[in-house]
DNA sequence: GCGACAG
DNA sequence: ATCTTGTCGC
């Protein structure tokens, strides 16, 4: 059962400091010669009160593979609400964040961009407070609607929401479900199919974000199996 | 008013 | 997202 917990002052800031915080996103091509690209995921326990962010590194010249990475676990209290997802996942994200020792030029978000409600979802939310280019590849919609695709791998269909283009639905894998890619941070949509596409070679998933879930959720498990 | 709703 | 085993297919 959902409560309408939109009404409580502490929703209503986070309203407040999403909308400043869409402010200071800037929208423009991703950079030309990006090498170090991340993958950023969340997983949490049964009740969802502990949260491990990880970010993994990946070397786009080196057949993606992992140059750096990092995991944190966090408690947290803000509940998971569509649309309000960064106020829950951020904090933990920018400690694994603290603790990555090779920076990237842009990092791939497990959630999506601009294809929000307000326009500001996770991913842009995150390219934002680290500072860095960012894009959303979700598996699923939040918002919006899309004709599905064609078949193969590499095809993609508009995500329109009240009228505006704010995504894609794009094919990374023939036949298999198409995520949703938006642009984020320093980022438009263009670069971030381009860039969705280099990552994902073969699997649906890109692979700095399977890198990232499979971190996380090792973290998690590994913890659960000790005490 | 009724449904939809990232992870 | 999480609770969960085996199973079909490349």
């Amino acid at each position: 059962m959902r409560e309408p917990r939109y009404e409580n002052p502490i929703y209503a800031e986070a309203l407040l400091e999403q909308r400043r915080l869409k402010s200071l996103m800037v929208p423009k091509p991703l950079p030309e010669d990006l090498r170090f690209v991340a993958g950023a995921d969340v997983s949490c326990g049964r009740f969802g009160s502990t949260l491990w962010g990880a970010i993994v590194v990946c070397d786009l010249k080196e057949k993606l593979r992992p140059a750096a990475s990092s995991v944190a676990r966090m408690e947290v209290s803000f509940p998971y609400l569509p649309g309000l997802l960064a106020f829950r996942e951020i904090p933990v994200l920018k400690k694994a964040w603290e603790g990555l020792k090779l920076k990237p030029d842009v990092i791939l978000c497990d959630a999506h961009g601009i294809a929000h409600p307000r326009g500001f979802g996770e991913a842009a939310h995150l390219g934002v407070v680290l500072g860095v280019s960012s894009v959303g590849c979700a598996k699923s919609l939040l918002c919006g609607s899309f004709e599905m695709p064609s078949m193969e791998r590499g095809s993609w269909s508009n995500l329109v929401f009240e009228g505006r283009l704010v995504g894609a639905a794009l094919r990374t894998r023939s036949r298999v479900a198409p995520v949703f890619v938006s642009a984020g941070h320093f980022s438009d949509l263009p670069s971030a199919i381009a860039l969705v596409m280099a990552c994902s070679p073969r699997l649906r998933i890109p692979e700095p974000i399977r890198q990232a879930h499979a971190l996380c959720n090792a973290a998690r498990r590994g913890e659960a199996r000790e005490g």
